[in-house]
RNA sequence: GCUGCAGUAGCUCAGUGGUAGAGCACUCCCUUGGUAAGGGAGAGGUCGAGAGUUCAAUCCUCUCCUGCAGCACCA
């Protein structure tokens, strides 16, 4: 028999049968490994134990203390696992398909019946005691026509679609957990006892369509997450708690920020406070545009449906625009408008009044536009997803030179910006020449290039998607990270020389001839709406002192000290700070609690010891302790804190 | 939009085939109290909308609206 060299990680090689597999391996080093192990890397690909390795490799032997493989593996085992609990209860229910996720698995199947959460309890239970029963993993490579069979005469019309999709030149690789038998590339377990059966919890079910396409069936999908102990599973779901917590619908509601209601879904009602972060936020971002030279504009909402016609937006996107009609006495048909999704035809009829020279260029056209967008009803979602919203939106118009240097300013701007906001970190992502594209392949290189170029030249970091490009152009994303490790993407920068065309927006060059201009679509924040929803979740409400709402309360002990108090909130806001008075007649405690859970950042408290001393007892949200200060030492450090960044 | 679940006081929620309840919030009174809820009294609801079944519907049925979870979508 041909013989292979393996090569373990401390560099040693030792000659094997060729076809051994990596239990074997595992079992010749020593028993106890190949009881523990549970699965292999050869060559750097995660390997069944179960695999022959045919040729010379590089093998690990990986056991529970790998993390990245034993999570894969118990979340992969435990979705078998789950199949087969709910085929055991209930034969008629057919199985589709069922992967790892983050922090999880999940598995749809297709039933007639709805699964219940008391299901989820018997599916668990059910799970617990395969899992107890320590029965073995198999896996076996089969024909293509034998599965097929197989799953006709088993009634799984699923599994034989997914078979069917398998390219012909690829085996089907069928596995059993126990007597329970699914198709599925690997890599498992050696038997269900290696799955922990204490740190896993059924979440959720939930409809999915097969294939994820809208037009095919709605499959139920049962949500599952798995960790290798009680413990860390305990973390996670504690976190989740914690994440509710910050809800910002929850928190919107608790510090009086806005609110929706049925009558305008997906609008917002801001509510004084959270109109007061909103202004906040606006103006810090005016300040840092009209610093990076950018002129500020506003133009209408409600727009003709020939200029929606002229972008190309009617076509392609009618169907997410209000419409707007309109009966004019005089005409014989009404008179159609749309509310606008965004604000680029509107911007490059700006551009368009009076003739540009190069010299104008980059010519940056900045709006806070409200936008308006018929979202599908289910895709709502407090302020994150809304239908009305207003965009920090802007278009620079500029020559293809103009592009690198244009997109470099840009990113130290949003860096610089998220910094302000508290988001230290930031991804990039670079999306490259679609498939079906307008332009010449010299153009995308010469763009592609100035895009790659300029983040270099900022030196972030970046990834590229392929293919993911507007038809027209390259663009990319930014993802910020908030402190919960939750990931947004917010911040855009597009390159679009086919607006320019469409709507016929030229410049004249140095050579004295009409040129065509790039329009840059960017924004950093994305829709105020949303990032202000981002920014509650990311503090938990505990906005930073010049973005709270409500910056300072001053707070009596008694009434006696009244006056005092009204003089101490006139002195702060005389600086710019949002003091208010709470003179009410409760007691101290009372008031702390209660501004506490309103996440005011700072609570003045004023008895008669303060107003003799001309003083007050400052207090900072999430802290217990107090510290006295005098009156015009707060205020000047208060007035310090309200300070708009930038 | 699809599937499932939900909609009762400002908020969080209980409840019933015979037109409703709690806690907090609110108003008033007492209390002037030193850093996360002092005490008492009061007011407050066409039980999401419409239709049907019924002697009688907040409760049962249907349709719609809105929300929640997930999916799909996100120019």
């Amino acid at each position: 028999m041909a013989q292979i060299s393996l090569t373990f990680p401390d560099g040693k090689a030792r000659e094997f049968p060729a076809g051994i597999t990596p239990a074997e391996v595992a079992a010749s080093i020593s028993t106890s490994l190949g009881k523990k192990a549970i699965s292999a890397s050869v060559d750097g690909r995660h390997y069944d134990l179960q695999w022959p390795i045919e040729t010379d490799a590089k093998i690990a032997i990986h056991t529970m203390a790998d993390e990245a493989q034993a999570l894969e593996l118990i979340r992969h085992d435990l979705a078998h696992i789950m199949a087969r609990a709910v085929q055991e209860l209930w034969p008629d229910v057919k199985v589709t398909i069922g992967p790892v996720v983050a922090n999880g698995w999940y598995y749809d199947f297709d039933r007639d019946e709805t699964f219940t959460p008391e299901d989820l309890g018997a599916i668990e239970k059910r799970m617990k005691e395969i899992i107890n029963a320590r029965e073995a993993v198999k896996t076996e490579l089969w024909e293509r026509a034998r599965a097929i069979a197989y799953y006709e005469e088993r009634g799984e019309p699923f599994k034989v679609e997914l078979v069917q999709a398998i390219p012909e030149d690829q085996s089907i690789r069928m596995y059993w957990h126990g007597g329970w038998q699914d198709l599925c590339r690997g890599p498992h377990l050696q038997h269900t006892g290696q799955v922990p059966a204490d740190a896993f919890k059924l979440m959720s079910v939930a409809g999915a369509y097969w294939r994820g396409d809208s037009a095919n069936k709605q499959l139920q999908r049962i949500y599952g997450v798995a960790f290798k102990t009680r413990d860390e599973l305990k973390a996670y779901l504690h976190m989740l708690e914690e994440a509710a917590k910050r809800d910002h619908r929850k928190l919107g509601r608790e510090m009086e920020l806005f609110h929706l209601q049925e009558e305008a879904p997906g609008m917002v009602f801001w509510h004084p406070n959270g109109w007061q972060i909103y202004r906040t936020l606006e103006d810090y971002m005016r300040g840092r545009l009209r610093q990076a030279g950018y002129k500020e504009i506003r133009t209408p909402q409600v727009v003709d449906r020939k200029l929606w016609e002229a972008s190309g937006h009617w076509e392609a996107y009618k169907e997410n625009m209000f419409i707007v009609e309109v009966e004019e006495e005089h005409a014989k048909e009404k008179r159609i408008n749309a509310l606008k999704p965004m604000n680029c035809p509107c911007h490059v009829q700006v551009y368009n009044q009076g003739l540009k020279s190069y010299r104008d260029l980059p010519l940056r056209l900045a709006e806070f536009g409200s936008c308006h967008r018929y979202e599908s009803s289910g895709s709502m979602h407090g302020l994150m997803r809304v239908r009305g919203f207003v965009q920090d939106d802007a278009h620079i118009f500029c020559t293809e030179d103009q592009i690198e240097s244009e997109c470099a300013a840009f990113i130290e701007l949003l860096s610089s910006v998220y910094k302000d906001l508290g988001f230290d970190s930031f991804e990039i992502k670079l999306s490259t020449r679609p498939e079906v594209r307008i332009g010449s392949d010299e153009a995308w290189d010469k763009v592609e290039t100035a895009l790659e170029n300029a983040i270099r030249k900022v030196g972030a970091a970046y990834e590229i998607d392929p293919g993911e490009g507007a038809f027209y152009g390259p663009k990319l994303d930014f993802k910020l990270t908030d402190a919960i490790g939750r990931k947004w993407q917010c911040g855009t920068f597009q390159v679009d020389p086919n607006l320019p065309t469409r709507l016929g927006a030229e410049y004249i060059g140095e050579d004295g001839a009409k040129h065509r201009p790039y329009m840059l679509h960017r924004a950093i924040l994305g829709s105020f709406e949303r990032f202000i929803g981002i920014l509650i979740e990311n503090y938990a409400g505990k906005l930073p002192f010049w973005l709270a709402p409500r910056q300072v309360v001053v707070a009596s002990i008694v009434s006696d000290a009244d006056a005092y108090v009204a003089e101490v909130v006139a002195a702060l806001r005389a600086r710019g700070v949002r003091a208010e008075a709470d003179t009410r007649n409760e007691k101290i405690n009372y008031k702390v609690r209660e501004h506490s859970v309103g996440k005011v950042p700072v609570i003045l408290a004023i008895g008669m010891q303060e107003v003799e001393a001309r003083s007050v007892s400052v207090r900072r949200l999430g802290e217990t302790r107090t510290e006295s200060m005098g009156l015009d030492q707060v205020v000047d450090q208060l007035a310090a804190d309200a300070r708009i960044p930038g």
